[in-house]
Parts: structure tokens; C-alpha cells; sequence
DNA sequence: TGTGTTGTGATTAAGTGAGTGAATGAGCTT
DNA sequence: AAGCTCATTCACTCACTTAATCACAACACA
């Protein structure tokens, strides 16, 4: 049972927000009492007496201790909220330049596009691939198929791109896995179809497989975006292959075509 | 002469915001460019070839970078806004976390792990789609399923791995498009289940559609291949995805779980 | 069949941080 | 004032991470 106390926690977060361990350490010791000496500090921590005095000069200047130089000298933490501010601001600021910087470097153009008919990209990250299926949405032509797993998946932004898109005169079919998800979305597009029937596959009938399938996209029967989730926090991982004859676009469109799924074959209606 | 260029600004940056220096120059790297390989990626770097790889898979663990499983495997950088935005709320996300975590001192165990099962190839060629069949269907610890839509894809070097799979005690299942495949393979295989209904939707039901599902295999539930013909000689196109939480191979493994293929959910000792 | 390229893994070198203890020095005691 | 305690600094070792290089298998190309 490897429980991680409040404090464990704690450390393990301000050393993924860059502090070193004794300073993770220190800071914590020192947020639970008022103000405390180096004996202090390394009687609650693991942090040898020495390498306080080390650990806390870094926090000072980074705003987040006060020493307080008597015999033996004081130190102390600011509060919870400043140190949080701190720390959040000082990354705010990093990505921010980041942003700008990238912004500022000019792009090598012309790049030779090489076979964009049959390629499939991995991708991960819940909102990495958010930001992929709005883009595909938006960037569709006639027909947009999108299958929803998760009511969370339904943002106002995909809400959005679907709405510019059915603007275009692209047609929007969306499937839900549950029927409250069903109801939200035809009330958000009262102009879209959406069913919630003919989705059993999409549950898992596995006991072991916790893998859940959030999101199934097709646009214009030429792309598709395939994502899953192991129920873990900002675990999803997702597949997209473009092309008409790429394999994982074909077989989904042929299952859709042979009445898996509700819809007409689009494919059937080409001219 | 030696002022600090954009890239060496935003490589600094990156790496103040937890990345590490080879994953930095590679994602700058890479941001000037719509794709790229390891070795555009090195040429442009400093990063060494053999290390982009690596670099790279973290990177796209982060949401940061998509992986196309081609060869040579290409990688697109997210855009600039997506990226700045992915690392200040993974920041933003941690000092709030730490700010409850002060707050209240309450344990919350969650470790994050990672599974490096997550990938998808893409194979083009008659060739060496035959060859990664066989090499899959020789690795079968359980089951092997394969459907075939040509009789030109039963070859003996495939009836061969078939039958030592069949030694080893794997399940062979094998679907043939037509009757006539059907009873060759019967008669090679006489132990193996082979059938030929169930697989309507393997059929184009567009005239238009030349792309004919050539192979579908799917080995030990984990791992999945597919691969498409438009017709022309070696036009063969494939692609093949391993890991049980693998989108491609869950939306397989899911749809034979409900009976669209005639074979038993293997997975599931259903309660 | 060679030849160059791609990708993986192993190995070595360099750097960083954790952990330990000696050296310094400032007060305090006697 | 000498001896003592404690606070503080500094220097060093060890372990681990990261950078850098190499060796090699697989594959594509010709």
C-alpha cells in the first residue's frame, strides 16, 4: 500500500513544476508551520540538515520563502495561493513567449506533400485530438459521420464546427452512445441526424478491455479518425488515416454501407 | 555573431517548461516544417538521427508531435497555438492541483503509466504485405482470423505458417470471400473452421468503388491487419496496428465480439 | 547482390542531483 | 579565555539521468 500522503503528493507536484527535491521538501515542511529554523525543516522532511540552507536560498528567490536572517536564521513559506500564483504565472509567462517565439520563426515553405492518400497518424492527448476532429470537421466537404462515446466529447467548439460545416451544406450524421447524448445533440443541431441505435459494438463486451472507443469521425468517406480511451485521465489515443483506398478508411466505410450502422452507404450515391 | 536565433529562444523555452534539450530541438525542428523524418528532422537539429526517434515518441505522448508509421515514419508538429496552449494548461493544471493539495492535505494515488503499445504502420505492396502476414500468423500464441478476399492471397508459404500455427494449438479461423476459396482452404486446412458467409460487407456496394479488402487478419485479438487492392497489379495497400487498446484493432475485435463475423467473442467468457 | 537508408538497441561519456561529512565560525558556558 | 555547542558552508562521493556515439538488423533501391 503505497498510499501517497498529502505531503508525498504535494512534493511530487512542485518538483514536476521544477523544484528539486529538497526544495520540494523544504517548502512543504515549511507551508505546515508558521516559521521554522533549518533543524526545524529537516526534522519534518527527509531533507539532511545541511542542504536546507541550500534548498531554501533557491525558494527564496523564487519568491516562495522568506529567510530570516537571526541566529539560527527563520524561515518561512508564503501562503498556499502565493506560491500557487507564482508558480502558475511564471509557467503562464514561459508558454506565452514560447507562443510567440514559434510564431515569430519563419516556416521553411515548400515542402514537398508526399502521398496524403494513404497515410495514417498516430496521435495522443485528449486535446491534440480534440483540436484534429474539429479540423477535420471544418475542413469537410458533403458529409460529416461523427459517433460520440462520451457526452464530454460533445464541446461547444466541435458544436460549433459542425454547425459552420451543416452552414456549407455539409451533411452532419451523429451517433451517441447513450440516449441522454442522443437528446443533447439533436437539440443543438435540430437540422442533423442523430441516432443512438446500432452502436452495440462500439461497448466493450470484453470484461478485460477497458478500452473504450470515444470518438469515430468519417468525413467525406475519404478521412477518418478513430480514438480510445482507457479510462484514465487524458489517456485517449486516437488514429487518422486519410485516403479513399487506405485500408482503415475502406472498412469502415463498407460497415457503415452494409447497414452496421444507420445510414445510407454514401458511397453507393457517387455519381 | 553569436546572438541567440528564434530557434535557440524557443528550444530554451521548451526546455524550461520540462522538456528535455533533444525533444526542444526536434519540436522546433519540426515546426518549421508541415512534415518531416528523422533525418530532415536531424539534418535541421542537432539532434542526432538515431535520437530523434525517441525524442519524438515523447513528444507525441505529450500531444505535441503526430507520428505517421510510414517508412521512413514522418512527424508533424501540432501548431504553435495548440502547443502553447498543451503546456500552459498542463501547468496550469499542476499549480491548481497543488494549490487544493496544500489546501487540504489529501491523498490522491493515481500513478500515471505508459503503455508503448500504440502504434500503426501503413504497408503498401503485395510483397511484403504477404511477408508481415505471415510473420504475424507465425507469432499467434491463440487465435488467428484471417479473411481473405482473393484466392491469389492463399499462397502455400501462408498455408504453411497456418498449419505450424495450427501445431502449436493456435485457433485457425479463416473467412474466404467465395465458395470456391472456401473449399480450397478447407481441404489445405481440414482442422481449421473456414466459412464463407457473414461477409457482405466485404463486398463493394459501390460500383465506383474499385477497392477491393484483399486480407483482414487479425491475430491474438491484439494485433490487426488489413489491406486493400484497387485492382492494379501490386497496388496493394495495408495497414496494421498492434496493441490491444490499439483503436484499429478494438473496433475489430469489438465488432466480431457482436456477431457480425460468424466466430465466438475469444475475449469474452461472458458473464 | 551490393549499397545506402531507416530504425532499434547497446554502450560510453558527461552532467546533475542526492546524500554525507569535514571545515568554519559564531555564540555560550565555565 | 578555553572549551563546547550549534549553525552554516563547502567539498566530495555515489547514483541516476541525459547526451552522444556506435553497431547492427531490416529494408528499399538499383
Amino acid at each position: 500500500m503505497n498510499e501517497l500522503t498529502g505531503d508525498d503528493q504535494a512534493i511530487e507536484l512542485l518538483q514536476q513544476l521544477g523544484l528539486k527535491e529538497y526544495e520540494a521538501k523544504s517548502f512543504v515542511a515549511l507551508s505546515r508551520v508558521s516559521a521554522g529554523t533549518a533543524k526545524d525543516i529537516s526534522e519534518r522532511s527527509e531533507v539532511p540538515r545541511t542542504r536546507v540552507y541550500d534548498a531554501v536560498r533557491v525558494l527564496e528567490s523564487k519568491g516562495l520563502v522568506e529567510i530570516h536572517h537571526s541566529n539560527p536564521q527563520q524561515f518561512r513559506a508564503v501562503s498556499v495561493d502565493e506560491a500557487a500564483d507564482i508558480l502558475r504565472d511564471e509557467y503562464h509567462d514561459r508558454t506565452e513567449s514560447l507562443r510567440e517565439t514559434l510564431k515569430a520563426l519563419e516556416p521553411i515553405t515548400t515542402e514537398p506533400e508526399r502521398d496524403v492518400t494513404h497515410e495514417v497518424w498516430a496521435l495522443s492527448g485528449n486535446r491534440t485530438i480534440t483540436a484534429r476532429t474539429e479540423q477535420l470537421v471544418s475542413e469537410a466537404d458533403d458529409e460529416v459521420v461523427l459517433i460520440l462515446g462520451d457526452e464530454t466529447m460533445f464541446t461547444e467548439s466541435l458544436q460549433d464546427a459542425l454547425e459552420a460545416a451543416e452552414q456549407r451544406g455539409v451533411t452532419i450524421i451523429v451517433g451517441a452512445a447513450i440516449e441522454e447524448l442522443r437528446t443533447t445533440v439533436q437539440s443543438a443541431l435540430p437540422d442533423a441526424e442523430v441516432f443512438v441505435s446500432g452502436l452495440s459494438w462500439l461497448a466493450s463486451s470484453d470484461p478485460d478491455d477497458q478500452t473504450d472507443i470515444e470518438r469515430l469521425l468519417l468525413v467525406d468517406r475519404t478521412t477518418i479518425l478513430i480514438s480510445t480511451s482507457s479510462g484514465r485521465e487524458d489517456d485517449e489515443k486516437a488514429i487518422f488515416g486519410r485516403g479513399f483506398d487506405n485500408g482503415l478508411v475502406t472498412i469502415v466505410r463498407r460497415l457503415m454501407a452494409t447497414g452496421l450502422l444507420p445510414v445510407d452507404d454514401p458511397g453507393s450515391e457517387r455519381p
